[in-house]
DNA sequence: CTGAAAGCGCTAACAA
DNA sequence: TTGTTAGCGCTTTCAG
């Protein structure tokens, strides 16, 4: 931290007291315009920039929010990440608000004394910091992950409904022969469209084998060896579903270096609608998540915790997902 | 930020002076061990935290960097930027530094008052926010930059010499039409490995053909659009170098979709050695650079520039890179 | 509408 | 070895 100039410096030079700079600095409104013109003036001729430790430990608040994310490569990696990352960058940006980022695994710890909110991406890798933020009374908010038998705010998107649209479009096409590609079992979301698959074929009378089912951590080289599995088998599947777009797209390299075609030979549909769907060889089939919107609107959420006093009712939103049909899927 | 437990009954409850209790919690080493013990006591009872802001505040100092990334999406989504961020979050872990993320573009501006050091991933993107920070007196590292007439700390890697390893690799296989997928050129590595990839040529005796030189930003689209452009020439290239390992599988991809084969028909080798170079159909030959390492040892060059009260002269580092030959080229 | 004074919670001289 | 006394730079009562 540099030694700048101080509040009182601005003061002299501007012929006003320090509470008279410091009420032009947060914009308190009656202060006379002569002053706050004389003040602002000062300000810019002494490049004067206020010290945000001291008006937060003043203030009493902190405006960093830490952004709790995995660090386990097949999710840090993954697109998901990415957008939650730079969405919650960007959004936070917009709030002016600091964020500090975690990179969370299983023996990781938070420390709550700086900051002023909580963001997790998900929170399965470690249940320990988010009863830490839960007891330091901090706002929080969670991403993509209902948490059972707690109040706390969360904004998700239901994987079991945005599965069941993809899988379900895969039976309508006439498909009975599904594989799932799977994304990393730590994550809740990809419990939750492994468990969405099952259901969905069983309320169609379709017979979950464990043989389609294989499972990946959302990472192309996993994808990769899991469309090798598949096409091994004696009855290899009809159509894939994999647990993201990374996946899939390396699903339908794998199939069309095996001299098959897609969507001729198999059908592929995926997870995230990732810019890269509109790009490859095939437009890929898959269920949009908005991503960048959950981002932002966690970010907003928990801004607004973290400036309402009163810890009132914990806010739960599930945003919609949507199938976008392009070409890696056909009828049968 | 929570109302905690403040030094003060932590003081109380052990029978000593708030300075010896913040002594006991900054570790200085002439406190009685039966105080030392009593106070840790009260902590653990208490569950008292100190308040960081405060600590920052006396202190006159933060332990708060700030990584600085460009938010441009081929950057960002890179393999590059992921392992750098996760490096960075890793390492600074490590050090007990608090990590601030912050997403430069053109006009992002950096408030220098809360953090005790920078680390740029890149500068190009908002040379101002260097600027900025070199005149606060912070101490910065900048990664995968070497910035001209400007007295730095930097580390990062020779992007000519690891390009030219590349290049007179293909060369000595035979090559002569070898082509280049650029990385986004508003990154200064990839100007220098457009460059390296000149000079390598000319250096041969190997015509520059601006047709073979196709402007890519890093990510799989861009590769795949430069391909296309590449196959549909009338003397297509026999090798492409990709200025990252996704753009060189992205093309592996589009070359195999068109019935050709790698290497026999086109060899290809990227830049990174990201693991999935390992999964592919076929072993990618590419040119390792330690991003992990380059993280991890800027990290901490930053961390003992804050440490250092003087400002000595700026360190300097570059990291080797190494040409890691697996089975995407061939001799013609 | 403005200023003086009293903190925010901690650390750093300085004495003891 | 420990405690007392001042701050760090700002905001915030509370008078005026």
């Amino acid at each position: 931290m540099a030694e700048n100039t101080r509040i009182e410096e601005v003061a002299n030079l501007a012929g006003v007291s320090p509470t008279t700079v410091s009420r032009v600095i947060n914009k308190v409104p009656t202060v006379k315009e002569a002053n706050c013109i004389k003040v602002q003036e000062a300000i810019r001729k002494l490049k004067f920039k206020p010290n945000v430790i001291a008006q937060r430990l003043a203030k009493g608040r902190s405006d960093i929010i830490a952004l709790v994310i995995p660090r386990y490569e097949g999710i840090f990696f993954s697109f998901y990440a990415n957008q939650i990352i730079r969405g919650v960058g960007v959004a936070s940006e917009n709030l002016k608000l600091d964020l500090l980022l975690h990179l969370s695994n299983d023996k990781s710890f938070i420390n709550t004394a700086l900051i002023g909110g909580v963001l997790f991406a998900d929170v399965l890798s470690n249940k320990q910091e988010l009863s830490n933020v839960l007891e330091s009374g901090i706002p929080c908010v969670i991403m993509n992950h209902k948490p059972v038998n707690l109040d706390v705010n969360y904004i998700a998107i239901d994987n079991r409904v945005g599965t069941r649209q993809a899988v379900e479009y895969l039976i309508h096409l006439g498909h009975r022969n599904i594989a799932h590609i799977t994304g990393h079992l730590i994550s809740q979301a990809a419990i939750d469209r492994l468990e969405g698959y099952k259901s969905a074929l069983q309320e169609n009378k379709i017979n979950v084998k464990e043989e389609l089912i294989e499972k990946g951590d959302y990472s192309r080289p996993s994808a990769r060896k899991a469309v090798l599995s598949l096409l091994k088998l004696k009855t290899p599947p009809t159509a894939v579903f994999a647990a993201s777009d990374d996946m899939a797209q390396e699903a339908i390299s794998v199939i069309l270096e095996h001299g098959l075609r897609v969507p001729n030979d198999i059908s592929v549909i995926g997870f995230d609608d990732n810019p890269i769907c509109l790009y490859g060889s095939v437009g890929l089939t898959t269920v949009r998540q908005p991503l960048i919107e959950m981002a932002a609107k966690a970010t907003s959420l928990l801004h607004k915790a973290m400036l309402s006093k009163t810890t009132k009712s914990s806010t739960k939103i599930v945003l919609p997902t949507e199938l976008v049909i392009r070409d890696s899927c056909r009828q049968i």
